[in-house]
DNA sequence: CGCGCTGGTAGCATGTTGCAACCAGCAGGA
DNA sequence: TCCTGCTGGTTGCAACATGCTACCAGCGCG
């Protein structure tokens, strides 16, 4: 049912981004899908969340293309939910979070999980906001283009 | 009052950064900072929201150290809100979001608000993921590396 | 000194969340 | 075959958060 949007400034993609995941939980399903949960129990046992707002968000994300419904990959009756092309494009958004709250919210040398470099095993590089041609661009550098409303 | 987290796997850096947030509307008054709004109004007026609401989600913003209360610029006793550096380290987050927006819920052609390069006013290049070493990484290079609950 | 603007509060209806209980299908064991 | 436990839900209800509307206080200008 997300027929309306909540977000009203519709030519802001990043409102409609916003009004596409939904809330909190899907963001968070979403980063476990990344870390490999692909079963209800999974999602439910990591996040801790009530059954039932589970069930809805695993609906609407489905239904917002973000995640499939796909039959189990152990040949179980059950079904896994993984993430579709769209849904995998929101790496660069849950990295973004992680490094944030990484660099904001925990001090140094307190434990917490790492994404790193499956080959390497190093932890990434900070993510750069960079220009068409190449240059590094802070906030002031950059500039919001509204668009007519014609 | 944010004394309590919401999301209780809280050595995820995604989870703490979501709870510092707060919610959607949060994360559009951040975009709006970015986007130059600084005053009550401001935001007000752009987003739509009830007042009630923007009022507290300026104060936990402020709470939080992503915004500050600055006397007002022009001279006038009212305030104004601008981002510290934390929140202008939320910078990759909102472009991240934007691109994934822009790329999944926009027709071609259609229009929407664009966040250009100052300089020469043109469009940025796609956020990239990358290894320590400087490789593209998609989200099938990266693992996480959970840490011991010691 | 009156009026409008800014930046809020207060009260209330409604919607959403979270908890707990319940339930159906499948699987394995005795 | 029946019992038991696990997975993946659904349902009902109480509590909380949201959003709307009305109201209000201080500033600033004429």
């Amino acid at each position: 049912m997300v027929t309306r949007t909540r977000f009203d400034d519709s030519a802001c993609p990043v409102a409609r981004s916003v009004d596409a995941i939904g809330d909190w939980w899907s963001l968070l399903i979403v980063r476990d899908a990344f870390d490999g949960s692909r079963r209800f129990g999974e999602f439910q046992r990591s996040l801790g969340v009530a059954k039932n707002i589970l069930t809805a968000r695993l609906r609407t994300l489905v239904a917002g293309g973000v995640l499939a419904s796909v039959p189990a990959s152990d040949g179980s009756a059950y079904r896994e939910y993984v993430l579709t092309p769209k849904g995998e494009a929101l790496f660069p958004v849950i990295v973004a979070l992680r490094q944030w709250g990484e660099q904001h919210y925990f001090s140094p040398g307190e434990p917490h999980s790492e994404l790193v470099d499956r080959r390497e095993g190093q932890r990434l590089r900070p993510l750069e906001v960079r220009s068409a041609d190449g240059r590094r661009l802070d906030p002031g550098d950059t500039a919001v283009h509204k668009v007519p409303t014609r």
